[in-house]
DNA sequence: ACTCTATCTTAACCTGTGTTAATGCATGGA
DNA sequence: TCCATGCATTAACACAGGTTAAGATAGAGT
């Protein structure tokens, strides 16, 4: 299964980068394999998280707290996504968000040594980071102006539209709050949508 | 002044990349330097935005507007601070927001003819590139960890705690758009401040 | 079949913000 | 000096969303 994934992103990856076969086959030498249930952290706020975990099954959420506790979902990962903390990874700086294990999850992850390792062996790893950091810009560039011009309706139709594979895995609270309002709220705008539309 | 800013630039990046002098003189040889008087756009939703500007004196906001004109200053940018439109420049695809000067600006700007020409003539860039987009994205995620987190009256705080000099330069309406408020919002929130601390 | 748990819905009330508009107050130009 | 312009403040009203709490529903486990 570990293989089936990762030939599957190497392919991805392959539209953007060409990585040789050798340096392919280093870095699946020195992958770890972790597993983390159902509820399991896979971050937290304050501790180091300097590594990154290709998600080979399973599903994970990123979230922040508020002081009092309430929680905001910033992102999911699914099968194929990579997960991560930048403050870590590049500034050696504690993590600010929680990362959690919403089903049981395989990963294949990836440690800052090896990153810094992999930068100085080959050109290719470099480029890599580059368009990996460019393209995650796009996404949150994406979502920052979705929260910011589009209504509550509009998010959802959009979540629902581009995932419908997360549509069906998640509970409505937590794509709630992915979409920056309580359950309540998404619940209320979905009775209306009902009304409205006979 | 050119000389002045792009010299003190160099000397912030020196502390992550190693750029060879003579990739340097060959950036400085190529750059273009550009004006753009106060209320000018730099680039426009729909146009191809293709170049990086680095800000030698002067002040730009970029923002969003919705459909009915209502506009969201996402971003401030002063001296030494460098934009421009990820989704042009990685993509290749129109730019999705406006860039305008807010004071007469001049700037020094890079295109994407540049840019790729740079990354196939020596790593430093590239690596460049990656350590730039990494740090944006740092920027970008303590910009919306605040905007979930904290209230109005925090973020409204720290901008002034951080931005000492954009506050000063900036209405009030630039930067109650940028905490994610209207002018009046901000102003009955800075009005509770002066009665809550008597 | 029954209970426990998680999820979703609905209602009532409250609060902050958007909207609109009027006012005050500088600053700069004619 | 006077007027126009740009900016900040304040008030009144409407409304979306937060909060709390009470049901409804469906599954999972016993």
């Amino acid at each position: 299964m570990y293989e089936e994934v990762l030939y599957s992103l190497r392919a991805a990856i392959a539209n953007f980068v060409v990585i040789p076969d050798e340096e392919w086959a280093f870095l699946l030498s020195k992958l770890d394999y972790l597993y983390f249930p159902k509820g399991a952290f896979l971050a937290k706020p304050g501790e180091m998280a300097d590594c990154t975990h290709t998600i080979i099954k399973g599903l994970v959420r990123i979230f922040y707290a508020d002081s009092e506790g309430k929680e905001f979902n910033k992102q999911f990962g699914a099968e194929h996504s990579t997960v991560g903390s930048y403050t870590s990874l590049v500034f050696g700086q504690p993590c600010r968000y929680y990362i959690q294990a919403l089903e049981d999850t395989t990963t294949a992850s990836c440690s800052k040594e090896l990153i810094d390792q992999l930068y100085e062996r080959h050109p290719c790893w470099e480029r890599m980071g580059r368009l990996g950091a460019q393209h995650y810009l796009l996404f949150k560039e994406k979502r920052e102006e979705e929260l910011i011009l589009d209504t509550l309706e509009e998010r959802y139709r959009t979540f629902l539209r581009e995932n419908p594979d997360l549509s069906r895995r998640l509970p409505q609270y937590h794509i709630a709050s992915y979409l920056g309002v309580t359950d309540v709220a998404l619940s209320r705008m979905r009775s209306r949508l009902k009304t409205n539309s006979y």
